[in-house]
DNA sequence: TAGCCTGCCGAAAGGGGTTTCGAAGCTTTC
DNA sequence: GAAAGCTTCGAAACCCCTTTCGGCAGGCTA
């Protein structure tokens, strides 16, 4: 019961009309002089804000933006639940908005719908100027629809609408950079190991694989294998592939957790990497890439970059600037380490 | 400029006073019957709850802030950059909060006292019910000081200010647990490898370790080897480790980084586990624990939890009710898996 | 000295909602 | 039929700040 939270000022939060009442001026004329605007001579200014530090007070950003109609804030709505694509779009959103100017509420729907509607409500009755909606996949997830009343981007899953603004990794052009890229390290019997292949992000990059070895005029040493995204599936996969076709020197992994999957059976087939097996794979989890040995050369996704589009998208929807509808495709980045290239 | 943002009803959003106009009462009545509050006729109150859902009015929530003081916001500040502590502390807290009741602006400071500066009186200013700060490790680390006018809570690192409310693991009774699991194992001759001594996680893990060896009657094979949390580490140490006490029948390791490495050269000796050396680690980092093989058993820090605590503690600072001030151990769990007991 | 700018300042009207308190209108009761 | 008691509603103040616009000095010109 006893206010004793408030650290200072005893009592409640220093208001706009406590400075104009110590500075001896009118609500307006502090409030002008606060902000720099309007037409205040140099010396009442100085006696505003003096009174201002005095108390130490802070414009209640609430009130601020109840009038202009802005508050300076968005919506993250996601449903990955490791936070694994979220956090590198968080802080590209971020840097976009500029540091201070503009904050995220994160909201985790578990990959309940229920829940997300929940949030989005929440969302909307706080004002939010904008909302960017995070997936767990690149899979198309269903759109939120049009009648909300602030600009929403879609971000790593694109909606099903097209006419919607979704940006998601161009996992086809991943697959052909990490072809490319064995085919640069002078292979040429490549395989692939992938994950579900129910997954969007499995086929795309299956299908960029083909596209690369079809221009280089390779054949891809059996079909893509699909099961799942994990190690074990790896060790499996690899096992199983270099029993068929003893003589693959290249191997693209569809992540980088198959891709320590088919390092360990490498080394417990004794094939050297990257020296006999050169091994590629996606998403550059630098907690899995960097400690296998050898480290990972994997396709960084560019997850941060996604961000400050979608922020920036925001922006420009909130501007009124035509926003480029439809998916637009974000090609990831080659991240070179020793499994590919022997270092030292 | 054309406002064609706003998908049903052109135009701004709908307010209580357009709900009022076409209910024909008073904005007074209009919101006493949407809050079910005061007295007013049933018949009415269904005349104005029709009008608006017809006009589809979501209360502002900033003027409710505005009003009562209270916006129903928190803010995460935080400086973990993998995200790993955060969300799971996040997902607690909102929990707690009850989804939707609360939202929770997530805060990257990045580990920059600057930008946690900014982010702060960003905070304030919206503000926020209250603050809770998520460190990157368990080390004390700088209070934000006692002049800010709502209640702080520090969650995994605490604060160096004994006088502010801090939840930290307990890494001290995780080491206990890791060491009496393995005694109840049947080992006896167990051995430590961790991460950076300078970490308190580190030095914690260990005195727990000690404690529990004491405790048994049982002797550290060598003593605790710290250098740093990596898988790299984990291999080298164990190594060297083995060659020095060829019969180490347990391991505990500081992370689950470092037990990977630990299995690895495990297997390069021909060891097998869990039948040969039983290894304990900390964290349940899913993605690492449950991909190697065997499966890692795990001292989970109950992050979760520790986010919910962090949001009942906030509660009771708004509340009024006296917060337990100092620093809380929150107890982790033992998660069993195939690195200790062979499975099937 | 009168008239006219010009530069500063403040009263007031919001923005969207909540809450108090007094005023109706209606039904009882004597 | 009048007084009393309810119920129901609305006017107005308030939360904290922004912004418009009018007013008041003071300095300048004629």
């Amino acid at each position: 019961m006893s206010d004793n939270r408030t650290g200072t000022a005893g009592g409640r939060a220093a208001t706009l009309s406590d400075v104009a009442k110590i500075a001896g001026v009118s609500l307006a004329t502090a409030s002008k002089a606060i902000n720099g605007r309007g037409e205040v001579a140099a010396a009442t200014r100085q006696r505003v804000l003096e009174a201002a530090k005095k108390i130490s007070f802070t414009p209640n950003e609430l009130a601020r933006s109840l009038i202009n109609g802005r508050t300076g804030t968005v919506g993250l709505l996601t449903s990955d639940l490791e936070g694994r694509f979220v956090i590198p779009i968080l802080m590209g959103a971020e840097d976009a908005f500029g540091a201070g100017q503009v904050n995220v509420f994160l909201c985790d729907a578990r990959g309940d719908a229920i829940r997300e509607q929940h949030h989005l409500n929440a969302l909307l009755t706080r004002r939010v100027d904008g909302i960017i909606v995070v997936g767990r996949s690149t899979d198309p997830r269903p759109s939120l629809g049009h009648n909300i009343p602030v600009p929403v981007v879609y971000a790593y899953a694109p909606s099903e609408d097209p006419t919607d603004v979704s940006i998601t990794p161009d996992n086809r052009a991943g697959g052909r950079l990490a072809v490319e890229h064995l085919i640069a390290c002078g292979r040429s019997k490549i395989a692939m190991i992938s994950g579900e292949a129910v997954y969007a992000a499995a086929q795309d990059r299956a299908a960029g694989v083909m596209d690369a070895l079809g221009d280089a005029g390779l054949e891809l040493m059996g079909r893509p294998m699909f099961s799942e995204w994990s190690e074990h599936w790896g060790r499996d996969a690899s096992a199983m592939l270099f029993r068929q076709f003893p003589d693959i020197d290249g191997v693209v992994a569809g992540s980088d957790q198959i891709a320590r999957g088919v390092l360990d059976t490498m080394r417990d087939l004794g094939r050297e990497v990257p020296h006999d097996v050169a091994v590629v794979s996606f998403d550059n989890w630098e907690i899995l890439a960097t400690n296998s040995r050898p480290e990972l050369t994997s396709i960084d996704a560019n997850l941060q970059q996604l961000g400050r589009m979608a922020a920036t998208r925001i922006f420009d929807a909130i501007d009124g600037t035509a926003a480029t509808r439809g998916v637009e495709n974000l090609p990831g980045r080659l991240v070179i380490r020793g499994s590919t290239i022997a270092r030292r």
